[in-house]
DNA sequence: CCTATATACTCGTATAGCCGCATATACGTG
DNA sequence: CACGTATATGCGGCTATACGAGTATATAGG
């Protein structure tokens, strides 16, 4: 059952969540999209997709300077069920909705930026600025 | 989404999945039921317990000197769906079904012990003697 | 009241996890 | 080769979590 706990940890954080869900409807995403849409800093998007790949949640290609990751189709049964479960669970709230709204968003406007990264960041700062109370949530 | 990562997080424990796996079979377990049956300490059981508790997936009764715990029908639809199917995800592996053959067989001869906590400490060493290599387990 | 028991809770400690910052790497273009 | 860009990662700091050991609380029974 340690394989069990080890996969809710990795659902156990709201950033990772959250680059599920879009991954739920977008077959590839690069770190930059993951950046602009959650507003997470390049390191912190970087970093939570490789939590999600050594997890084998996902796979990641590499063209060029991009990396696109995508989800794998779980071999764990657990896994399996638990992230289909996951898509319906989240499908009708409004803030997964908006998230992928944010996402298309960015999607829409990224060749017009001369730098990928420099326009995602932007977008981190905004959306940063709007959650002026930031604090980490807890177990208990 | 973020009470989606806090649901997980609690899911996030290898005891606490064993309790809930458990109590999904037991209306209602005291606190040395668990101790016995994980082969766990005392202040572990009890604080695995309460985090539960807190986080309204069981509730608690006192009768005397013991408190007994039972699954509470949870009111946030994503963790009604996951903990069913978490129940079904688990019904059939080997691990799980040993778990709860130990606590039975706990169960049966809980009479005949003098000191409840007493016995179940005696299973818990038991058990940790199995176990010999202890090691965190790590999201990545 | 005194003792044993079951449970909760308070420490102190060790570890895990998340984060930002800075840097390294790798690739594309001129 | 030099430069800009996208991504990965080492490092240090901070917080959250888990744990054992010990202690406090409450209750049952003499």
């Amino acid at each position: 059952m340690k394989d069990a706990a080890q996969f809710f940890k990795v659902l156990a954080d709201e950033a990772r969540l959250k680059i599920i869900w879009l991954l739920f409807h977008h077959e590839e995403l690069c770190v930059c999209d993951v950046m602009a849409a959650l507003g997470i800093t390049q390191s912190k998007a970087s970093r939570h997709l490789a939590t999600l790949k050594h997890a084998a949640l996902v796979t990641d290609r590499k063209d060029g300077l991009w990396s696109y990751y995508t989800l794998r189709p779980a071999d764990d049964g657990l896994a399996k069920t638990h992230l289909a479960l996951l898509r319906r669970s989240l499908a009708d709230r409004p803030d997964a909705a908006a998230l992928l709204k944010t996402l298309r968003g960015w999607l829409n406007g990224k060749n017009r930026s001369v730098a990928c990264a420099r326009g995602a960041a932007c977008a981190a700062n905004a959306t940063a600025k709007k959650t002026t109370t930031r604090q980490r949530d807890t177990v208990r």
